[in-house]
DNA sequence: CAAAGAACCTGGCGGC
DNA sequence: TGCCGCCAGGTTCTTT
């Protein structure tokens, strides 16, 4: 579910509430979020532990401890961060899958309908390494449209597969693929390798300009997603095609297609994306 | 090495 | 109402 401007959204929202805190108990009603890693090993390493700052990391979350340890979250499709001031008790149980207790008498609460979420403690010196797999920032100034000829190059494959590899760039899904290629009017099923110099400058463009339009709008609530205060983003109201098939095309009133690329399920407007 | 496909989970929806 | 297949915002492992 959640992609780089939801992910985003979490973290302006969990920072302020959380830096300097510390983190007084930790429970985790379902071991499958912290797997491998043991309850003993993965409560060592946090609790007691003060919270420096909330970062990003393409679709994830990091929690930067004093220590150097970084607490890593990632939501996967279904996992949603709350933040917590009442009593635990009046918390909603069910798909409850981590609850963090800070040293103010808040709570950070993590859902998570599929299981798929991830908990886990990255040491500083594994750090560089592993956020080494990962593509470039697309909201980065070293994110431009050499940076992405240079990414396209050579690779024969559909231009919307290559936007969500998240070791080409960082923290597009299926929603900003979709979306990026309808501002751009690029087809989904074009061969990267295929896109001229003026549609890469376009692509480039469209994705830094579609992913800042949807943090503004603190995401996009298809299903689960809800901010940290239990809101729905709103940036699905804007949506071009994503989500849409079989309604007509704002620009041209053709009627929005939705085929399937590498797998999923992919929006298009066969009249304005060539 | 790159690319495609399956696996991991749960729940909602449409069809019969 | 019940069952079945399909679909879903992601990542990772296996296969080709």
């Amino acid at each position: 579910m959640p992609e780089l401007p939801e992910v985003e959204t979490i973290r302006r929202q969990l920072e302020p509430n959380l830096q300097g805190r510390t983190i007084v108990d930790v429970s985790v009603p379902d071991r499958l979020i912290i797997a491998p890693a043991t309850l003993k090993e993965f409560v060592k390493d946090i609790i007691g532990k003060k919270l420096i700052s909330v970062g990003r990391r393409g679709k994830y979350l990091l929690l930067q401890l004093e220590s150097g340890q970084v607490l890593v979250l990632h939501l996967r499709m279904t996992g949603r961060l709350t933040q917590v001031t009442e009593p635990i008790s009046s918390v909603d149980r069910r798909h409850l899958r981590l609850i963090l207790k800070l040293d103010d008498g808040n709570t950070v609460v993590f859902h998570d309908m599929r299981r798929f979420g991830k908990a886990f403690i990255l040491a500083a010196e594994h750090a560089t390494a592993y956020w080494q797999r990962l593509g470039p920032e697309p909201l980065d100034r070293s994110f431009n449209k050499a940076r992405l000829k240079q990414i396209l190059k050579a690779r024969n494959r559909p231009i919307k597969s290559l936007l969500l590899d998240q070791q080409l760039i960082a923290g597009i899904g299926n929603i900003y693929a979709d979306e990026s290629l309808a501002r751009a009017g690029i087809n989904p099923l074009r061969s990267a390798d295929s896109l001229n110099d003026e549609e890469i400058k376009r692509l480039a463009g469209a994705i830094k300009l579609t992913l800042r339009r949807a943090i503004l709008l603190e995401g996009s609530s298809i299903d689960t997603y809800r901010t940290t205060r239990g809101n729905k983003g709103r940036f699905q109201e804007t949506f071009r095609v994503h989500r849409r098939g079989g309604e007509p095309c704002h620009s041209c009133g053709s009627l929005i297609k939705k085929i399937k690329v590498g797998g999923r399920g992919t929006y298009f407007c066969p009249h304005c994306q060539k």
